[in-house]
DNA sequence: AGATACCCCTGTTAGC
DNA sequence: TGCTAACAGGGGTATC
């Protein structure tokens, strides 16, 4: 379940590794829904990387796109989905589990180094995108200077530790809504990056109850929620991001330590670790919820 | 247009 | 024990 601080962790090691790499290769994709959003398949995917350096590695919420040379604007576009992986590899490496697509990268013909996507449950996708100017002439995202977005993600908005967020815009989408605050935390068109466990995660330690109209908040605990939301994120950007299983680990193939950090996030039924009381479990807008009845209110 | 239900997928687990 | 059903979840799409 990779969200902002996985995808972040991912992008990080990827940036370090992967300028200036020449795609030289892209492997037959094992599974076609990994290509599902490509026009044109495999062949226009190859047609779009073959001979193109990477010279940016960029993450908007939980997309993550790298910047291509070349005259035209393209981007090769990433979402890992619920159990997608970015893996980097020595060249040669045998086929991980769950692999769907290779890119052979060559540095000055003196290295060559692979980069694996694999996807257990497919929701993940890759595409080339052109890239388009950002509405509001500010960075695509983190890991670039560039006012570039890839076309298409231009209803993502910008995400909770995007120094650009536009928090206004945020208040604005959260005023007057009936829906779930947690629905709307969800809804990456009001603001990125968070996902189920970060959303659990960020409501508890603001006190506020999952339920709770979004409208209802006001203007200031909507800020200290998001504020609380980017600073759950932070710490779990130290530990490397959360893993329950096999199912997120970073590049390198290893996993991040939030999970023991994780106040509610899978934990219902069990004592809330601040008062002890058991943990809720609901269904909000058919997505789990837990959270301590006692500490969190509407 | 805003809100919500549904769908895609597969490995694990709960329950009968 | 062995099977089936439920569950996990992001985001696109359809439908109200």
């Amino acid at each position: 379940m990779p969200e902002l601080p996985e995808v972040e962790t991912i992008r990080r090691v990827l940036e370090m590794h992967l300028m200036n790499g020449r795609v030289e290769a892209v492997s037959d994709p094992t599974h076609s829904r990994s290509l599902r959003y490509q026009s044109g398949g495999v062949t226009a995917l190859r047609k779009a990387l073959l001979g193109r350096c990477i010279t940016g590695v960029v993450r908007r919420g939980k997309f993550l796109w790298m910047e291509l040379s070349g005259e035209s604007l393209l981007a090769l576009c990433f979402h890992l989905g619920m159990s997608g992986q970015l893996r980097l590899v020595d060249a040669g490496t045998p086929a991980l589990v769950h692999e769907r697509l290779r890119l052979t990268l060559d540095y000055n013909k003196e290295t060559r180094q692979e980069l694996v996507f694999c996807d257990q449950r497919t929701f993940g996708h890759i595409e080339v995108r052109e890239l388009e100017s950002t509405g509001d002439g500010a960075p695509g995202g983190a890991g670039t200077e560039r006012t570039l977005l890839p076309a298409g993600l231009e209803h993502i908005a910008r995400d909770v530790l995007d120094p650009c967020l536009d928090i206004e815009r945020v208040l604005a989408k959260l005023r007057g809504s009936q829906s779930a605050i947690k629905t709307k935390l969800l809804d990456q068109s009001v603001v990125s990056g968070i996902g189920n466990i970060y959303a659990d995660e960020g409501l508890f330690a603001s006190g506020i109850h999952p339920e709770t109209p979004a409208g209802k908040l006001g203007d200031k605990a909507a800020r200290k929620l998001l504020l609380t939301v980017s600073e759950v994120m932070h710490r779990a950007l130290e530990f490397g991001g959360t893993s329950f299983d096999a199912l997120y680990v970073n590049a390198w193939g290893n996993p991040g330590d939030f999970a023991k950090e994780l106040q509610v996030y899978g934990r219902g039924g069990k004592p809330c670790r601040r008062c002890g009381q058991l943990l809720d479990k609901i269904v909000i807008a058919g997505r789990s919820a837990v959270f301590c009845s006692h500490c969190q209110s509407t």
